[in-house]
Formats: structure tokens, sequence, C-alpha cells
DNA sequence: CGGCTGACGACCT
DNA sequence: GAGGTCGCCAGCC
């Protein structure tokens, strides 16, 4: 009980198999210039709750990946995992963008913030 | 087929 | 502002 039964109160889970393609294909959509966040990306899915699993689904890309991962910071703007090798890489490639970085963040964050076409109307206290 | 891995966000104190 | 807790896992070895 109190446990939602998708099984027979229908598809409410927004992740599901295929989630982490989602994630792939919106985040392709994303411009070089432009940066987004991990709660966008998840908000965009449906959900900001699933902001994590966002995250896991980045960290599952292949190397080789065509995925623009780099331009995927949190919410704060800054790049996650400060200090390891992915996140300076991820700078020197925002940086190649044209996106500058500094102490780990994003300059100009706010600005570089990509918004992505509201699939579904939802009544939001005018952005944030 | 079982178990481990892995990149956040919001809220509260 | 900082620290801790809770919250929809899927995919790969």
């Amino acid at each position: 009980m109190t446990s939602y039964d998708p099984d027979r109160h229908g598809p409410v889970r927004l992740v599901g198999p295929g989630f982490h393609a989602r994630v792939h294909a919106l985040l392709r959509l994303v411009p070089a210039g432009s940066v987004t966040t991990y709660g966008d990306l998840a908000g965009a899915l449906g959900s900001r709750t699933i902001a994590r699993q966002v995250g896991f689904a980045l960290a599952a890309l292949p190397p080789d990946s065509r995925v623009p991962w780099h331009r995927v910071v949190d919410g704060s703007g800054r790049l996650t995992g400060a200090g390891s090798a992915r996140a300076r890489e991820q700078a020197a490639r925002l940086r190649a963008e044209g996106i500058g970085v500094a102490g780990g963040r994003v300059v100009g964050f706010a600005a570089r913030r990509h918004v992505f076409p509201a699939a579904d109307p939802r009544p939001r206290g005018a952005g944030r």
C-alpha cells in the first residue's frame, strides 16, 4: 500500500527503460556556447526530482559519444566533481566553446543557461 | 541471473 | 553559507 503500482495505476513513472537514451537525445539539443543543468534536463523530462538519475545517465555515456555532456553543470552553474580529470576536461571544452570557467564555475552562467521548449505546460512561478 | 556503479536537487537545521 | 538527509534507477560486467 502507499506504493504506486504502475501495473495498476499506469505509467506514472517518468524514468523507465530507455530513459538513459532520452537524456542523451535531449542533451544533444543544447547548442555550443550554451550550458544546461541536470535539473533542467530532468525538468524537461518531466520532473526535477530525477536530476540525480540524469547524472547517472551521463555517467554511463561512452567515451566516444557525441553527446555534449560537458555542457551540463549543476544548478549553481558549477562543474561537478571539481578537481577530477572529468571536470578539468569539461572546463577545457567549455572554454573551447567560448564559455569562461573560473573557480570551477561557469562565468555568466545565468545568461548562458539554455532553455528547453516546454513539452508540458506546467504552472511555474515566473522562472525561479 | 545477481551485484556493483555513478555527473544532483530540494528541503531542513 | 554549510552540512546532512531523502528522493522514481537503468545499464553493464
